[in-house]
DNA sequence: GCCGTTTTCGGCCCGACTGTTTTCAGTCG
């Protein structure tokens, strides 16, 4: 994949932060401008060196003169001198530490340089035998917390997959509603943004002033709480018994819902952005409310809504709240109307007994018919060089071509269309034959073996096959397993377009391909998506849900989501043997 | 180091909790 630049200058920034956080003083400010530019660099969606030959590096929030010139220097030499003189004169080992609970700057710093450590191992056996207990500040209790910190940061370090997490909030919400005396109780902070995986869960309720203590003892005390962490008035924070996180709970009162949930929910950039611009405007916010900076009276908190809506802007759904742009937008009202699964109108990958899915095509038909209000779904199952999945070879297509035409005869309607998830060969060609793809309604062609290689041509190839509807899970990444393959997405988007091909936000927990961040740059550059369950089993049509909100985070309207159109609508606007395709093969 | 519809200097989001202190620094989200 490109970008990789961008990745390491901003992993290079972020690092300069950290040493400035370290120095402390007033260079903990350089730290705050590092930062900064880290993460505006790493969501980049050009290559930084697309902005020095426009001469707009100044031009990207964050970036002045002197980072602009650092930006050059990298770009040039492949190293900046600060950096690299900056790296000696700090303990870079320990700074690795410095994002596990309870290891802060200064705590890193006293003991570097009061007990000459400068390894984690040193460190680790510092802690352990006790040594550390000498430096002034550190007790039995800090001590024993950042042993904490460091046995959780093991556990923590895989985050959990956002399926996972929306099961375990589900548990962790009947919990809570089940305490007597709680009104109010929702799930906030990266789970309620639907981002692909959860590293932990914040969970917000109300209660009446008189009930706070009770209900902060039910939840202490119950057999959900592995671990009591941190317990006050508003604030309580324990390890979950069933999951095994942490849980941050926060309680406030009823007319400071609204601004509680909008700071719980986040993310800490699009807040942090929040604040400052509603500190231009007169105002102070805070998880209890906006208040004026005159007057400190208090203007609004109550609902979400009111706060946005009392700075002058719209509405912004959690999903998008990143800081990637939708302040501004909810400034001008211009936030687009994203896609909602009730848009849907059919799902465009489902496998079924016939190769690697558990169910038949009655049973899925029946589920479908009585838990979705579908007008189409496709079934496209594996094809033959995919051994492993059972794939179809041609005879078995044709016959469940057959199949499929005889349920709709029963059903009365078209409602079942028959397709394919074809193999893209290690050359780019296609698996099954053209005159057999050719009697099919949607083929979906996907990469399952030989990754390791630039995969931009094969992608490409199938692209250009006139009878390819769909590329599947176009990165064939896997969710901590295994990293996307080789592409020049650039390259697929430009191929995607030129040929109406379509590419597929696929819902599997562990795929979610494409990702947030591709599908927005896809939707950006005019390609038409599609979201699938790719299913294997009736619980698994439920994945869908998983690629819409995918779809949600990268922004996506109904006009970019293809299977929110009509049957008769898709036809129309992919190749389907159409004039289009027919161009492109004379 | 960046940034400015009151600023080219003097700020940089805001508040809760803990531990180790006697009033607060460090850390966290």
């Amino acid at each position: 994949m490109t970008l990789e630049r961008n990745r390491t200058l901003s992993q290079i920034f972020k690092n300069m932060a950290t040493i400035y956080k370290y120095r402390g003083g007033d260079d903990r400010f350089k730290s705050i401008a590092y930062g900064k530019v880290a993460k505006v660099i790493n969501a980049l969606q050009e290559d930084i060196s697309e902005y020095k030959k426009n001469n707009s590096l100044e031009d990207l929030p964050g970036v002045g003169e002197g980072i602009a010139q650092k930006i050059e220097e990298y770009l040039k030499t492949g190293k900046i001198e600060k950096y690299e003189s900056l790296k000696k004169s700090s303990p870079n080992e320990l700074l690795e530490m410095i994002d596990i609970t309870g290891f802060g700057a200064q705590s890193l710093k006293q003991i570097h340089e009061d007990l000459n450590i400068s390894t984690k191992k040193e460190l680790v056996k510092a802690l352990q035998e006790g040594s550390i207990r000498k430096l002034k500040g550190f007790g039995d209790k800090k001590v024993e917390n950042m042993l904490r910190g460091l046995k959780l940061h093991k556990e923590i370090e895989d985050r959990m997959l956002l399926s996972d997490a929306l099961e375990i909030g589900e548990q962790i919400l009947k919990w809570i509603k089940e305490i007597p005396n709680v009104k109010k109780v929702e799930l906030a902070g990266s789970l309620r943004r639907k981002k692909e995986t959860i590293g932990d869960f914040d969970v917000l309720l109300t209660c009446d002033e008189k009930d706070r203590k009770s209900v902060i003892d039910s939840i202490t005390i119950s057999a959900f709480a592995k671990k009591v962490i941190l317990k006050g008035n508003t604030k309580i924070s324990i390890i979950h018994k069933n999951s095994d996180r942490q849980i941050d709970f926060r309680i406030v009162n009823e007319d400071e819902w609204g601004a509680a949930l909008q700071y719980f929910t986040g993310s800490k950039e699009h807040n942090i952005h929040l604040r400052k611009i509603a500190k231009d405007k007169g105002y102070k916010i805070s998880e209890y409310g906006i208040y004026s900076t005159d007057t400190e009276k208090k203007i609004a908190g109550k609902t979400e809504e009111e706060i946005y809506s009392t700075l002058g802007f719209q509405f912004i759904p959690p999903e998008m709240r990143e800081d990637l742009g939708e302040i501004e937008l909810a400034s001008k009202h211009l936030i687009p109307k994203i896609i909602q699964f009730e848009d849907l109108k059919g799902d465009l990958q489902i496998h079924t007994l016939d190769s690697d899915g558990v169910n038949t095509l009655e049973e899925i038909v029946n589920h479908i018919k009585s838990h979705f209000s579908y007008e189409y779904i496709v079934i496209t199952d594996h094809s033959k060089s995919l051994r492993i999945a059972n794939g179809m070879d041609e005879d078995k297509i044709l016959k469940q071509i057959e199949a499929i035409q005889l349920m709709n005869k029963k059903l009365g309607e078209e409602f079942v269309k028959s397709g394919i998830e074809v193999e893209i060969l290690k050359n780019g060609d296609l698996d099954i034959s053209d005159q057999v793809l050719s009697k099919l309604d949607w083929v979906t062609a996907s990469i399952h073996t030989n990754f390791n290689q630039d995969n931009t041509e094969r992608i490409i190839r199938a692209c250009e096959n006139p009878f390819v509807h769909c590329i599947g899970h176009p990165t064939g990444r896997l969710i901590g397993e295994r990293e996307p393959y080789e592409i020049n997405f650039e390259k697929v988007i430009e191929a995607s377009k030129r040929t109406k091909t379509v590419l597929e936000i696929n819902g599997q927990p562990n795929r979610l391909d494409l990702n947030d961040k591709l599908a927005m740059l896809a939707q950006k550059a005019g390609v038409k998506l599609v979201i699938s369950s790719d299913s294997h089993s009736l619980a698994n049509l439920n994945y869908i849900k998983l690629g819409v909100f995918v779809a949600q985070r990268a922004w996506c309207t109904k006009e970019s989501i293809l299977n929110s159109k009509s049957w008769a609508e898709i036809k129309k606007f992919t190749k389907f043997h159409s004039k289009v395709m027919s161009t492109i093969i004379l």
